[in-house]
DNA sequence: TCTAATGTTGCACGTTTTCGCCGAATTCAA
DNA sequence: TTGAATTCGGCGAAAACGTGCAACATTAGA
């Protein structure tokens, strides 16, 4: 409908957003989100640090006030291997797909990274998603209404379940407290567990993230049993013999950092 | 879309149309839109430029209303005058009241300031008031849910209102787009418009926070006249002659950086 | 009705900006 | 120190720009 391709002003406008946000960007990460070459966006990062905008840094930019610490250095280490996962997860993107993104630091990584050409929709009941995608123009943000858990950093409870009623995805990813072979997604609070139910009930397909240190935890709320999973996103490090546990006869997985056969999004 | 021949000056006002709705033109859309040549929207863009109701940049042209400028934009500028208006509204609170937080930087700034030994009940639909209450220990934090506009920068709309409705609140505090003393507070947005009459609506009382430069003007969409609201919070510098003009029977003036009884704000 | 003034349009032309790519230099991590 | 990723500068192509110009439409006034 609207903008496939961003006026320059514009999309350097929208990397100052997300600067001032206090969120780092990465040249490579950004080059994904305007479906420019990476140079594009490295002539628009000098620009901007030649105006004091922003600082340059090896590989992206830096926020000029120093308001980015607390968030860059809070994920710290786990970061990275999130990001490979996000990376790993934006194949599974297909244009104009109405997509849930439940609340979890894995899920608002890889809302950073959704790219604004693919005309997408998504509704999400957490907080740092919604405020990563608010000014993002080519992505139409729907929230969830109800009490809002700091515990799980977005929106829970039975209105929360009763919103997402109005709505059917095409895509769900769940954070994921926990995965287990045998009791599959389990959680910490049961009224999050309740709205990753509805979400996967009112959705064709259910993805998930896991980094390794949530394997094999069972948590005391079940979402969801193992096969009801369609995409599961691994590390790469996982012995392909663990990996082998969470096979079923109607999920796809993948691990991060491996270049599979069909990785070329884009249609 | 049938009837193909525009007028000049109505394409003009189609353009402005949809700057004012905060979406950027390219000049290559506009003219297969209006099946002129690029040449004829570039000039248009650079008249309407010229007259200051666009900035025009390389590839088309920006909006310049200042609510349609991406929310990071705005904040920061005027924050310490903002943050000074918080301060005195402060003094509005009571313990254990229930407020609705309206979208808009003034009130993002307030949230910042909320005490959390009040044992307050914030609902909101501002998505940085929300990231900001979202971990806040004494706060009980809720969410309108509905579409999320990045120029408003939270949920309006139809799905917003009816959220409001199963809220009561002690004290609503407005986002103020303008104000003026014959026509009250008006918004640019509709349905923005829409969920501050909902939320005074159901609220004891309504207070308004505006900075000097946003008096005096009026935009397309009525919120409240002057006399639904009972606490207008104004900077220190106002004319004191121009200050009785906001005055009514029901009112209560504050000033910002005014010497009051309690005004220990502690930050 | 005719005419002049004004505004608009599309096109041509030379200029400026942006873009993707390439190669050499630099930085980072192992 | 090696190797991979990143950066910088330059190049050519493509897109957008401003300007001037001639043709056409609209309007106002004689």
């Amino acid at each position: 409908m609207s903008s496939v391709s961003y006026l320059p002003e514009q999309r350097r406008t929208e990397i100052l957003a997300t600067l001032s946000r206090g969120e780092p960007v990465s040249a490579a990460e950004l080059a994904i989100r305007f479906s420019v070459s990476e140079d594009a966006i490295r002539r628009d990062l000098r620009k901007l640090a030649a105006e004091g905008l922003c600082e340059k840094v090896y590989g992206g930019a830096l926020p000029v006030s120093p308001s980015a610490q607390p968030y860059s250095r809070r994920a710290g280490e786990d970061q990275s291997r999130k990001e490979a996962l996000a990376d790993t997860a934006l194949t599974l993107l297909k244009p104009r797909q109405c997509l849930f993104l439940d609340v979890g630091s894995t899920n608002a990584l890889l809302a950073n990274k959704l790219p604004n050409h693919l005309d997408l929709t998504v509704v999400t009941n957490s907080v740092p998603v919604m405020a990563r995608l608010m000014d993002r123009p080519g992505i139409s943000l729907f929230a969830l209404g109800g009490p809002v858990r700091s515990q799980a950093g977005g929106m829970t409870g039975a209105q929360a379940v009763s919103d997402i009623e109005r709505y059917r995805f095409d895509l769900a990813f769940l954070g994921t407290c926990s995965l287990c072979p045998d009791t599959g997604v389990t959680a910490f609070d049961g009224d999050d567990a309740e709205v990753k139910r509805a979400a996967a009930r009112n959705s064709e397909k259910v993805a998930v993230m896991v980094t390794s240190e949530k394997l094999g935890l069972r948590l005391p709320h079940q979402v969801l049993p193992l096969n009801r999973i369609d995409y599961l996103v691994f590390e790469k490090e996982m012995q392909s013999q663990s990996l082998h546990q969470y096979q079923t006869d109607r999920n796809r997985i993948l691990t991060s950092g491996a270049e599979r056969e069909d990785l070329e999004t884009e249609g």
